[in-house]
RNA sequence: CGGGGCGUAGCGUAGCCCGGUUAGCGCGCCUGCUUUGGGAGCAGGAGGCCGCAGGUUCAACUCCUGCCGCCCCGACCA
């Protein structure tokens, strides 16, 4: 590719409405332009990335025996009526105005459509299916690029198998093909265990990249490879310690005092003798919580404790329930189930409210005074905590999810009446399994973690280019033959080479393209070191420069590859 | 969908509060000359329904109303 005739739209500055970095950097580099909210153009060096990613994830598709269709994005609404998916999308489907259709978010009911009445005996199985295709959500609220768009790239894959076992065997062939892609882009991840939500099924992985631009929080450690978002990340936080000495609880008048740090404030104590107090109406009834200072409750984890229905009361309830307001509400007293966090098991000494505005109780003996109280891990970790499963600590991070896959079951087979005849002449549904890869987030995401103030960084498995061939002085016959025979030679031995050629730019300005666009590679050929016969080669990765004797060009590349 | 912000030339922006010249600046673009190892210099030039519609006014980029679009936070996110 010559820089001088191509469309390589590169910007200096940064455009207002890009906040994230590989946002800025895929619009800056003139790899893709926005056309609406979460509705993106690949321009043809964005699109190249596209197409490398694409085809390392067919390989490793292919080689777990996958394969590849393409279909549709318009899809009959009859087919998602069948699996009752129309109403369980809403909103973020989008549907078609003139006909009755709609725009696939995703192809399990396609693809089922495709094995229902021909995958119809066990001998027909397993399958793989997938496809590498556009899908369509009409999302709320587009953010961070191409990272969450309406319309984006996907590679979607399907199970189809006879027994769970078999699933399983389908699922691990998956997982494995995944670790293979990610490593072989070069993205740092780890997976995360997840509930699968509204697609339905069984046990599922997520595959994450750390990034502040990320959309889901996570607590990970790097030691044992524990991950698990916030909502469900155990906390094992020590335990305060039991007093020797348990004192008689006495009130304390305090006035104006409401929020945990007013109370340690006026009593000069530390928030680890405070339990605070949260009420939640559980069907209908109410529960207290109790936390140790401000710990925060996670309702998450409080709804997996009890089933039903579960909502923060509102402030004229607890009037009515404990008797005081927000702030000054406490266990002593108080009828109704107590709940309290592991942190404050047995505690005692504590300070807590009165259930009378503007009084505390201090000296409360969980023990003691506190009878019936439950014990559960409710809070949410926090970076720095000591990790569940090993001695190493717990870092608390935001994450993109970049791939899910999942046992889905049998839903969309019986959905459809996707059904196949086993050895005993009984029909079942097939059983499957769905295993998704946001393509253009693998990009975004290699840029998030691949990057400088200059710049991009590419490595070589992604990178659009091998090599960054810049003529400093197009206007010097010497340079522009020794460019134009390096630009043959180089391709001839395997390397792909981007030539910046242009006549009108200065050197400066080819140096800085070349850094933000971030090729592994550049080649400098300048007017100094052509007269002695050498070139420059950099490293766009670490800024390491060396002149190089022209004749020795391809043995100094081999080394560095 | 709730909250906040923004919309002026291809990009980044000033002006708007307090209405009144020909809407200003930087980058980019075009022409010419010079320049070519870290975002070149000089000279000349083109490019604007000031998001759209309505209202107020002698007069609207500026004030008011409605709409549209975009960004951020939140809700949501197979």
């Amino acid at each position: 590719m010559r820089l001088s005739s191509a469309f390589v739209p590169t910007l200096k500055e940064v455009p207002s409405d890009a906040v994230i970095p590989s946002h800025i950097l895929m619009l800056r580099s003139g790899m893709i332009r926005m056309v609406g909210a979460g509705i993106y153009s690949f321009l043809p060096l964005g699109y190249k990335v596209i197409q490398i990613i694409s085809e390392i994830i067919r390989e490793e598709m292919n080689a777990i025996g996958g394969q590849e269709f393409h279909l549709p994005a318009l899809n009959p609404r009859e087919l998602w009526e069948a699996t009752n998916r129309v109403e369980a999308f809403g909103d973020t489907m989008f549907h078609i105005k003139n006909r009755d259709y709609v725009l696939a978010p995703t192809h399990e009911e396609i693809m089922t459509f495709h094995a229902k009445g021909v995958v119809k005996s066990y001998k027909d199985m397993p399958q793989i299916w997938y496809q590498i295709q556009t899908k369509f959500r009409n999302e709320a609220r587009p953010r961070g690029g191409v990272i969450r768009g309406r319309q984006f790239l996907m590679k979607d894959a399907y199970s189809f198998d006879t027994t769970w076992e078999n699933l399983d065997a389908a699922y691990d062939l998956h997982d494995k093909a995944y670790r293979n892609i990610f490593d072989r882009c070069g993205l740092k991840y780890f997976v995360v265990g997840a509930s699968s939500g509204a697609m339905g099924g069984s046990k599922s992985e997520e595959f994450m990249v750390r990034s502040d631009a990320g959309e889901d929080t996570v607590a990970h450690c790097e030691s044992c490879g524990y991950a698990a978002n916030i909502e469900v990340a155990q906390s094992v936080t020590s335990r305060a310690e039991r007093k020797s000495e348990s004192k008689d609880i006495y009130n304390i008048s305090t006035p104006n005092v409401k929020s945990i740090d007013e109370l340690c404030e006026f009593l000069k104590i530390n928030e680890r003798e405070t339990a605070k107090s949260r009420v939640y109406i559980h069907n209908g009834a109410p529960v207290l919580i109790l936390m140790s200072g401000n710990d925060e409750v996670n309702e998450t984890k409080l709804g997996a404790i009890l089933s039903g229905n579960i909502r923060p009361a509102h402030p004229e309830e607890l009037k009515e329930i404990t008797g005081a307001d927000a702030g000054s509400i406490g266990p002593i007293g108080l009828k109704g189930r107590i709940i309290a966090d592991n942190r404050i098991k047995s505690a005692n000494n504590l300070y807590s409210g009165a259930n009378k505005n503007d009084f505390h109780i201090g000296g409360i003996d969980f023990d003691r005074d506190v009878k019936n109280i439950e014990y559960f891990d409710l809070r949410i970790i926090q970076s720095g905590e000591n990790c569940a499963r090993c001695v190493a600590t717990i870092d608390v991070f935001k994450a993109i999810e970049l791939g899910h896959i999942f046992k889905l079951g049998t839903k969309y087979a019986e959905g459809l009446g996707a059904n196949f005849v086993d050895e005993n002449g009984e029909e079942h549904p097939i059983i499957m399994g769905s295993y998704g890869i946001g393509v253009d987030r693998v990009m975004a995401c290699y840029i998030e973690q691949n990057f400088d103030e200059r710049g991009i960084i590419w490595k070589k498995p992604l990178a659009p280019f091998d090599i960054h061939l810049i003529g400093l002085n197009m206007k010097k016959e010497s340079i522009v033959e020794t460019c134009n025979d390096l630009y043959l030679e180089l391709q001839e031995n395997g390397y792909s080479v981007i030539l910046d050629d242009r006549t009108d730019a200065s050197a400066g300005f080819k140096f800085n393209d070349a850094d933000l666009l971030g090729m592994p590679i550049q080649i400098v050929v300048g007017e100094k070191n052509l007269n002695q016969g050498k070139i420059e080669i950099k490293l766009r990765s670490t800024n390491e420069k060396q002149i190089v004797e022209l004749n020795h060009l391809f043995e100094k590349l081999k080394e560095l590859k």
